[in-house]
DNA sequence: ACCTGAACACCGTTCAAGT
DNA sequence: ACCTGAACACCGTTCAAGT
């Protein structure tokens, strides 16, 4: 009765013997992958998985523990940028990049990170607190920065755009903004967005730096290359 | 516990004879008010108003329904600024500021406005756009703007930024930016954001008009009489 | 050690029925 | 017109029990 669910599975579902974290993870990235966070049930995981609904429970501690195990997965798969890549604002733009890149593919983690759990994947976070100390910012500024930028990297990704409506007696832009909002894609919103937290960053740098004209503006000489959109 | 339902009503859930859909909204934003969002079910609801679990339905169509109407009783009371409060750019802080206020108060709201279902509010999506276009951007990009902005101040809700933890060994940021942790507040967090995108609005526009010199098109030019079709 | 099954306390919603 | 009650199809999780 109910030995092993070798044959029970019709979709890809296949069970060896025993077990494990990696499969219980890789079936939960798989769900969330194609069914979003949402469809992510403890009970529908098992039945993937062939498996009771409290099997995984012995791998995992409950259904966070669960998905903090996910995040990292995804987390995981990002590369940080070496010394070598550039200045700040490069590395920041190819390390946000390829965070991002990680996520369009995993519809759901993204609204997870945005609540804070991003304290599994502690290298990342070290990566970007390092870039912005190194643009300039202090301490304190730092951590704002930082924030900023996890708010916008994790937050887009739940915002439908496509649910806005443009404002047809926008007074002197009545009918040439409407078509707009079908040819902007996912892209060019997350481009315009880094591109102004970026620019932003750099405003608030140089803004400081003239406040206490003590220190060498050396930073600023970062400003000269820039990638166009 | 909360019985008070019959006659004596003493504080919040009274009911006189009839349901009525202030009533549920009413109750509705209470919930949400001091347990979140997450607290809100259509069965806690129904007890909280001395009624049963079906009551809500036929004054509302469906949960999401319901937060519909929470929302909007929540947006409408941010009172947009007047041409007289300023430039483009106080104008919109001062926006934004009304809306954070009341977000603020009303924890849980942020996340759903976040998702786009800005779309019940339309006067409050009308005047950023406004103000953006106003601020020189074109139609594109006030898209692009707005989009950016309806990340930030809504996701920003959802943010806890205390479980962030610091890296120790950020090189040459030692020990003196742990404390700094602690002494943010979320109010520094919104203003530091607020202040970072609309600086960044403003190193794009610049970079714009660069690129374009033709056009003067100063920040307060448009008022427009231009009607629409 | 590894997994199952029943059970508990929740959900949103449908549907027939009561007044 | 307005509301109730039972029922359905879900949840996460606890706990005792099986192998």
């Amino acid at each position: 009765v109910a030995q092993v669910a070798a044959g029970a599975g019709a979709s890809g579902n296949r069970r060896a013997s025993q077990l494990s974290r990696g499969q219980i993870v890789e079936a939960a990235l798989n769900i969330v992958q194609e069914s979003g966070l949402d469809s992510l049930s403890m009970r529908r995981l098992s039945k993937q998985l062939g498996v009771s609904t409290m099997a995984p429970y012995y791998y995992v501690d409950d259904k966070n523990g669960l998905i903090e195990l996910v995040v990292e997965a995804v987390l995981s798969r990002v590369e940080l940028p070496g010394p070598e890549a550039g200045a700040w604002d490069v590395r920041l733009r190819l390390l946000i990049d390829a965070v991002d890149a990680e996520l369009r593919s995993h519809p759901g983690i993204g609204e997870v990170l945005l609540a804070g759990i991003l304290s599994t994947h502690q290298e990342l976070l070290d990566a970007v607190m390092e870039l912005l100390f190194e643009a300039g910012f202090d301490g304190r500024d730092v951590l704002l920065a930082y924030a900023v930028l996890h708010t916008y990297l994790f937050g887009r990704h739940k915002v439908a755009m496509s649910s806005v409506e443009i404002p047809l007696d926008l007074k002197g832009a009545p009918d040439w903004m409407a078509p707009h909002l079908h040819e902007v894609t996912g892209r060019d919103f997350y481009a315009f967005g880094v591109e102004t937290i970026i620019a932003g960053f750099k405003a608030k740098l140089a803004a400081q730096e003239a406040g206490k004209p003590r220190r060498s503006a050396r930073s600023t000489a970062v400003k000269g290359r820039r990638p166009r959109s």
